[in-house]
DNA sequence: GTTATTGTCACCTAAACGGGTGATTTTTTT
DNA sequence: AAAAAAATCACCCGTTTAGGTGACAATAAC
């Protein structure tokens, strides 16, 4: 018998799941929670055996959700649950824990599937996830790599920020910050302000 | 008895307004499709009282759908039906016929309230559908209305050119360029070109 | 037909950015 | 431990943008 619970705050997903999982015999559904404070509140005084997880939650986001409890039950596995088929997302919460990954237009079988494979220590991707996944990849590698600093640079370029502010917050000197920007230019081939906020924007790097 | 009828790309959700719904007495769930097109077959030879649609489906625009059903069934109301609380795509939905709103965290009395109310030709919106639309309009009554020439500039700006470049596309001189750009400025309270490309595009106006 | 808006242009000054080169230290990888 | 990558700083120079003020013609709104 796995239990499985579900963190979602979508009335519509929780009673699907439980509709289309109520009839498994070795699935059992403990419960669920619809924002990820009574997640955590939940499983001071019970355990499962999977999650099924909402990626997006009124309080906190679910891959700090994700993250937060698996530091704590790392028995627990978790599969992330999401109509938004995003790389970005699916990787992130496959960084912090999770042992798959299930769009919620998944079929009935697909659902169990992914159960209990993750349940074995397996891990799940669901067709489309893992589609995601490897486009965001390509996409990726098309766009170089920025380094930590940089990408923190470029967050402040986008909230308006001048070289001299930036130097200011990040404690650094005003030629640094401009070498920063003039290597993101390089690496993104812009060749302006405008260029590179749109191209930041648009491959949701800020 | 109120004939409904789902078009939704995801199960879940399909088996949770089902679930949610069966034991309404006076509500019949027709049928549902997952897709546009599925969805347009089923009602050359069906009717129904009440559409609960997604406004993100496979293959064609929830929105478009929307105004097709209306056109040839003009009796048939729409409830739209979506995850995101974004008043574009509910004016959007509005526009093009809808009787109302759902978000799909709405509880089993307030789908049952939409579908009752819409069935007597009013329209139903959710509180946080509301919400949105009213703080989406006052966005953009907050956004002063950009003139044909401004938004013009604008876009060459987002592309990237300069202010001579754009002088030299539109064939006026670069002072002018450069005062449409202050105006701009000025219009949308932003302080350099970062906050005018992020706020452009996080706006729509590009 | 008068008023308001829009589009046009000009000039001034200061601040910010863009492009290049080169160098040192720290951190990470191998 | 050696090599590679990342982060730091500096200086030069020209271009571009930002901010301000003022002005005039063409259009649109009243």
């Amino acid at each position: 018998m796995i239990k499985v619970y579900i963190v979602d705050d979508h009335a519509v997903v929780i009673e699907g799941i439980y509709s289309l999982l109520q009839n498994e015999r070795d699935i059992d559904i403990a419960g669920y929670a619809t924002n990820g404070s009574n997640c955590l509140q939940y499983f001071t005084s019970h355990t499962v055996d999977v999650i099924l997880m909402d990626i997006s939650l009124p309080d906190l986001d679910g891959t700090d959700l994700c993250k937060v409890i698996k530091k704590k039950y790392p028995g627990i596995m978790i599969l992330a649950l999401s109509t938004f088929n995003q790389g970005t997302f699916i990787r992130k919460m496959m960084e912090n824990g999770a042992s798959g990954y299930l769009l919620k237009n998944a079929s009935k079988q697909e659902i169990i599937n992914a159960i209990k494979t993750v349940v074995k220590g397996k891990t799940y991707l669901s067709f489309d996830a893992g589609q995601a996944l490897k486009s965001d990849t390509q996409q990726l590698s098309a766009t170089p790599a920025l380094t930590k600093r940089e990408k923190e640079v470029l967050r402040h370029i986008a909230e308006g920020s001048t070289n001299a502010q930036i130097s200011e917050k990040l404690f650094i000197s005003v030629d640094t910050v401009d070498s920063h920007r003039k290597n993101l230019h390089t690496k993104l081939n812009v060749k302006n302000t405008a260029m590179l906020i749109r191209f930041a924007l648009e491959h949701k790097l800020v």
